[in-house]
DNA sequence: TTTTGGAATATGGTATACCAACATCCCTTG
DNA sequence: CAAGGGATGTTGGTATACCATATTCCAAAA
C-alpha cells in the first residue's frame, strides 16, 4: 500500500528525523492518513528515500504525542480523534492557559506588558480589516509574551504542543460571529490582571478566554 | 568514563530500549548521574553489553521527558533540576489534579465512589499503624481511581509521569507531622465532592489538596 | 616560543544487515 | 474435501557498519 509521499529533499540542513516527523505529523493532521492506517517503517522510509533509522525516530515522537498508537505485534496505527479526544485537548489547554497566566501576573515585566498592549491593539485593528491570517499570527505572539513571562518551560512547551493540534482548525474558531470582538475584550482583560499583578485574577480571565474559545471552537466544528 | 551499569539481564520479556530507559531514569532520579554530565551512547551501550540503537531511542525519550537536554554536536547531558524546576512541577501537578477531580465528579460512578470510601479509611488505618510505604500505595490506588473515573487519557498519563518524578521524594511530605492528618481530611473531602458530581467543588478540594501536599513537600525538603 | 595546519579521535546521524515472532497460504494427508 | 502443518513472507527489534562533523593535540614552520 502507498501513503504517496515525495522523497525527501536532502538539502534540509536540519535532522532528517525531524522532517519525517513533520510529514507524518502534518499527514495525520490534515487527514491524509486514515485513523486505524497502519504505519510499516519500510514502506515510509522507502517512499521517502531514506532508510528505517530517520523513520522509526520520527514514529516513536509521535507516539509519545498520542497521533499514533503501538499496537503489539502489530506496529504503529494512526490514531482517531474523536470529539472527548478534542474535548479533552481543549480543557487541558484550558486549565493550563490560566495556570501560566496566572504564574505570569506574579513576573511580568513593565516592557511586556507594553508589548501586550500593543499587542492588543494590532489584533484589533487587523480584525476590522478583516485580516484573518495576520490577527492571528498576532495573536499567537500575544500569547507567547505571556508564556515566556511566566518561565515555566514545561507549561510552555506543552502548551505550544497543544496548540498546533488545535492551530490545525482554529481559523475556524475565528470565523464564528462576533468573536472577534469578544477576543479583544478578553484581550484586554487580561492584561488589566496581568498589570496588576493580580494572580487569581489572572487566572480567571485566562480561564474565561481559554473556555470561551474552546467553546467557539465546539460549535463551529461541530455544528452538524 | 564510567557510568558503573551493569550488563542487562535478557532474560526480560519486555524491550530492551524500556529496561535501559528505566535504568537511566533511576540513575538520574537519584543523581546517580550528576547535572550537566554527558550521556555517550556508545559507553552506555558497552556497559550495558548491547548496541546503540536501543540506548538511543531510549535517550529520546529521556529528551521528551526533559531529564536530560540535547546539545547540539554534543550529545545529550543530563539537565540540572532546580528548585525552579520543581516548583514548576508542582504547580502542573496541581492544576491537572484539579482538572482531572472537576472531571471526575461528572462521570464517576457509585462503585468508584465506594472503593475510594473504603481506600480512605484503609490509608487512616495504615497511617495509624505508621506503615508509610502502605499508606503511600494505598494513596496512590486512591488517586488512580479518581483518574480513570475521568476518563481522560491524556491528563491521565501525563499525572503518572508528574507523579513519578515527585515520587522519588515524596516519603518526605509524608514524615512532615501532622500532614497524615490533613490527608484524611482532605480526602473526605475530596469524596464528599465527588458524592455530589459537584464538578466545581471537586476541583477546589482537589487544588486545595494538591496545594497542600506541595508546600507540606517543599517545607521538608528545602528547610535548610 | 607561538601559531597554524592537519591528522587522529570522538561522537552522533544514518544506512544496512540480521533475527525472532507472527501471519498467511499452499500442500500434504487423513 | 477438510484439517493440520510447514514453508514463506512480513514486520518490528536489535546489532553493526559507515559517514560527516567537530574537537583535540601534536608537529612543523615562522
Amino acid at each position: 500500500m502507498a501513503y504517496h509521499f515525495s522523497p525527501i529533499k536532502l538539502d534540509d540542513k536540519g535532522h532528517i528525523r525531524d522532517s519525517v516527523f513533520a510529514i507524518l505529523r502534518n499527514a495525520i493532521l490534515d487527514k491524509k492518513l486514515e485513523p486505524g492506517q497502519r504505519l510499516v517503517e519500510r514502506s515510509i522510509a522507502e517512499e521517502l528515500g531514506i532508510s528505517r533509522t530517520p523513520v522509526r525516530e520520527a514514529i516513536h515522537k509521535l507516539v509519545l504525542e498520542r497521533l499514533v498508537t503501538h499496537v503489539p505485534r502489530k506496529g504503529v496505527v494512526v490514531s482517531g480523534f474523536t470529539k472527548a479526544d478534542i474535548v479533552e485537548i481543549l480543557v487541558i489547554r484550558t486549565s493550563l492557559e490560566a495556570l501560566i497566566c496566572s504564574i505570569a501576573a506574579a513576573k511580568i515585566k513593565p516592557r511586556e506588558l507594553k508589548r501586550l498592549e500593543s499587542l492588543a491593539k494590532q489584533i484589533s485593528d487587523e480584525h476590522e480589516k478583516g485580516n484573518l491570517k495576520k490577527s492571528n499570527q498576532l495573536n499567537d505572539k500575544f500569547h507567547e509574551i505571556i508564556y515566556r513571562a511566566a518561565e515555566s518551560p514545561r507549561v510552555h512547551s506543552f502548551l505550544n504542543t497543544l496548540h498546533e493540534y488545535i492551530t490545525k482548525f482554529t481559523q475556524v474558531a475565528y470565523s464564528k460571529p462576533g468573536r472577534p470582538a469578544e477576543v479583544c475584550v478578553e484581550h484586554k482583560a487580561i492584561i488589566e490582571a496581568l498589570s496588576k499583578h493580580d494572580s487569581s485574577e489572572a487566572e480567571a480571565v485566562a480561564k474565561k478566554h481559554a473556555k470561551n474559545s474552546s467553546k467557539a471552537f465546539l460549535e463551529m466544528a461541530y455544528c452538524d
